[in-house]
RNA sequence: GCGGAGAUGGCGGAGUGGUCAAUCGCAACAGACUGUAAAUCUGUCGCCCUUCGGGCUUCGCAGGUUCAAAUCCUGCUCUCCGCA
């Protein structure tokens, strides 16, 4: 009889796996970190340096962010190694209790490409601080995250500049897809005695500039390396809109739908939005941030209650100049439909005002408007 | 009163015979920003015409020298410093 109910149960199982192969066309809803789940799609504010510029992360708490990026080459060096050692890495130093993601330095090979070499090896830098040497190995940039104790590490690539010819395109890629196996044997040795439950996530970076049979061969070789999530670099480096657009559909599609996909320094609130369209869950962007601090408001055109179904137009939002002087004596709020601090309590004349003044006040009110937008925004899509 | 220095576009301040509508900084006005070398960068900034370009009026005021003056000369007005 029990060998029946074995019998029986045991056929169930494989009849409901037959219905559900490894879930491999079940989109993604929650990625699990070991500091917590994180609701996909997600946005990550950037704290390249350990903080997002003019918040605390109590602040960015409030405001909904439940994950953040953060930077390997400027951590590196500043505040340096040793300090994560001491303070028991990033999380304690910062007092961020969320996941963090951390860049590998791929970007800085890009933004700082006139103070680097690569090499087959890694990258060389020279330092913007203080001239100094600093070279990068994929190894190196592992070992580095670690000690940082970031929960998402990132591969080290190159990401090509735009325009890019096809042989440099192929050259690099091929430098990046040999440092994504290098990083993944690295990891898989540092991390083997790690508990299941307290090991990071390593996500592998899809490059191949704006070729798409490279896109595909360097997505497929990823996947056949094997990472805990895909990310999509390379992209908003220049390209005219079309161009990114189409690579993340071709990506989205070649990458499994059950690990997360991130487009990595990603984009306009519109952007953002066709992206998760196609299949995108991650993204990070300096824009609402950076243009906060430059007066730049991001403004929701739809009154409360915005639905995806709603986003299809890109005249969703605007954005409005709040250091032009048509808004000296403007007493409204930012954007009266928004329910942030900023707009709750001051009028644009007075945050005109304090720019105009150069109070930093201004810019941090600024900045908390406009990542309330983005995370407002990526809490509908969740829906 | 005597001696010295100076007056330049919204402000500060270059320029001391043609290349000066006048360097530069600030202010003003606008724009850009996509894994943050970014509280940054770019453009405009005497007036008029549609851009290239062209025209007009400017360097305290009034004359003068010169082919040509912000720049040289004369007078005037004002400001600052020192001495009485």
């Amino acid at each position: 009889m029990e060998i029946v109910w074995k019998l029986i149960t045991w056929k169930l199982k494989i009849k409901k796996n037959m219905f559900f192969p490894k879930q491999k066309n079940v989109k993604l809803k929650i990625l699990k970190t070991r500091r917590g789940n994180v609701r996909l799609p997600a946005f990550m504010p950037i704290a390249t340096r350990g903080a997002v510029k003019n918040l605390t992360p109590e602040e960015l708490k409030n405001l909904g962010a439940e994950i953040i990026l953060s930077n390997t080459y400027h951590l590196f060096q500043k505040p340096g190694l040793d300090v994560f050692k001491k303070i028991k890495g990033l999380h304690n130093f910062m007092k961020w209790s969320g996941p963090i993601l951390t860049d590998s330095g791929g970007y800085q090979v890009f933004s700082l490409s006139h103070k680097r070499k690569i090499t087959e090896k890694g990258v060389k830098f020279s330092s913007e601080i203080d001239g100094k040497e600093i070279f990068l190995t994929p190894e190196k940039v592992i070992d580095i995250q670690l000690a940082i104790g970031s929960d998402i590490i990132m591969v080290l690539d190159e990401c090509p500049p735009y325009p890019c010819s096809r042989k440099y395109a192929e050259k690099s890629l091929d430098l990046t897809l040999k440092w994504a196996e290098r990083s993944k044997k690295h990891f898989n040795l540092k991390t083997i005695h790690y508990k299941l439950k307290t090991k990071p996530l390593l996500f592998g970076i899809v490059q191949g500039s704006t070729y798409p049979d490279l896109r595909k061969k360097s997505a497929e070789k990823l996947i056949k390396i094997g990472f805990d999530g895909y990310a999509v670099g390379g992209v908003s480096v220049g390209e005219p809109r079309e161009e990114k657009i189409k690579i993340i559909k071709l990506c989205a599609q070649i990458l499994p739908k059950n690990k997360p996909i991130y487009v990595m320094g990603y984009g306009r609130p519109d952007e953002i939005v066709e992206a998760v369209k196609f299949g995108a869950d991650m993204f990070d962007c300096v824009i609402p941030t950076r243009e906060a601090r430059h007066g730049r408001i991001y403004i929701l055109n739809e009154k409360r209650r915005l639905k995806i179904k709603n986003l299809n137009s890109k005249n969703f939002y605007k954005t409005l100049q709040i250091t032009n002087n048509k808004y000296r004596l403007d007493a409204k709020p930012l954007d009266k439909n928004c329910q942030c601090y900023t707009c709750q309590n001051y009028s644009r004349a007075y945050i005109h005002h304090l720019f105009k003044t150069k109070e930093p006040l201004g810019q941090r009110l600024a900045t908390i408007h406009n990542l309330h937008f983005y995370l407002y925004l990526i809490k509908q899509l969740q829906k």
